[in-house]
DNA sequence: TTGGAATGTCAACAAAGCTGACGTATTGTA
DNA sequence: TACAATACGTCAGCTTTGTTGACATTCCAA
């Protein structure tokens, strides 16, 4: 039987053929969905979107972050960003102040308010992603981050490094 | 030194603290990131979005398929899908053709000029999924793909399992 | 003191999703 | 053979979230 493989090529590499990496791709296709769909449930009756899901975390994850710093994170444009820390910030969900040091930059913080709309949602999502982590065992999830971290953006990855050991 | 685990719990649980659960969260953020970027960067410069890409790439996938069943893969509206494809028609990349059994469906073929694109974007994709694969080995990538599928939605993983392993 | 950095705001626009409504052709069924 | 259901296309209108470009304000630092 035609496997669609060179004979010559051995096991090791059977993991790099288009079909695999194709696979992969679907794979992240069709999972992106799943990790984004209890959030986005849940925001859409408060008449949110993602992006203010996003601003949520990592204002919760990085208290007192700067607007600029936020930017870089999430990668989007500040006019962007703005507009969602706006509506946050009227609806009494995030505090900016004005900072100490340098008076120009607003430090973000989640208010009680924020803080319980933050929980809600990430409960949500870990709880997904829980089910998910259970399902595949520790092995596979060790490989699961290997293989994201391996995939973003050198810049992207500085981020994501630089947060990754921060204590609750 | 305290390292926020509670003292009975045991190594093997480790990997579902919410620590790495979080971890998991922004690493699946991040490198979805990565996992677009290349596709859009291609994808900019011919007035074509994310949404063509998914179009083209499923079309490919499943050569013939019809409107309807595109529909449920992608997760969209008719009208957010016929948007997309009727540019793509209009502009030869996609031919819909009239079916045969059943002369209500139309069935989607790339053309030439589809195919090259698709060629095109899914070697971006691909060049960086193989340099993730390969730097995290073969063991990694296989829980990579345990963990996403896991992720999915049922309905999700339905669609996903059923185009698993079409031949090309 | 002056230039540049950080922030914010206004305007205009585009991509891509949504709902609702309607028309047409075709098919299956009572 | 009527009638209901299905598949598809389209129009209109709306939302979210991204983009540029222009411009004002505030403040730090050379």
């Amino acid at each position: 039987m035609n496997d669609g493989m060179p004979p010559q090529m051995g096991q090791s590499l059977l993991f790099l053929t288009d079909e695999q990496l194709r696979k992969g791709i679907e794979a992240m296709f069709f999972a992106y969905r799943g990790f984004t769909a209890d959030p986005d449930r849940i925001l859409a009756d408060k008449s949110y979107g993602r992006a203010h899901h996003r601003a949520i975390h990592f204002i919760h994850r990085s208290p007192g972050t700067t607007v600029n710093n936020l930017l870089s994170i999430l990668g989007v444009t500040k006019q962007s960003l703005n507009r969602v820390l706006r509506t946050l910030i009227e609806d009494g969900l995030v505090a900016s102040t004005v900072g100490q040091r340098d008076k120009r930059e607003r430090h973000l913080h989640l208010t009680a308010a924020g803080a319980a709309l933050e929980r809600e949602l990430s409960d949500a999502q870990r709880d997904r992603m829980r089910a998910a982590y259970r399902a595949a065992g520790p092995t596979a999830v060790a490989g699961f981050r290997q293989v994201l971290e391996a995939m973003m953006d050198e810049e992207t990855r500085h981020h994501y490094e630089a947060m990754k050991d921060r204590p609750e």
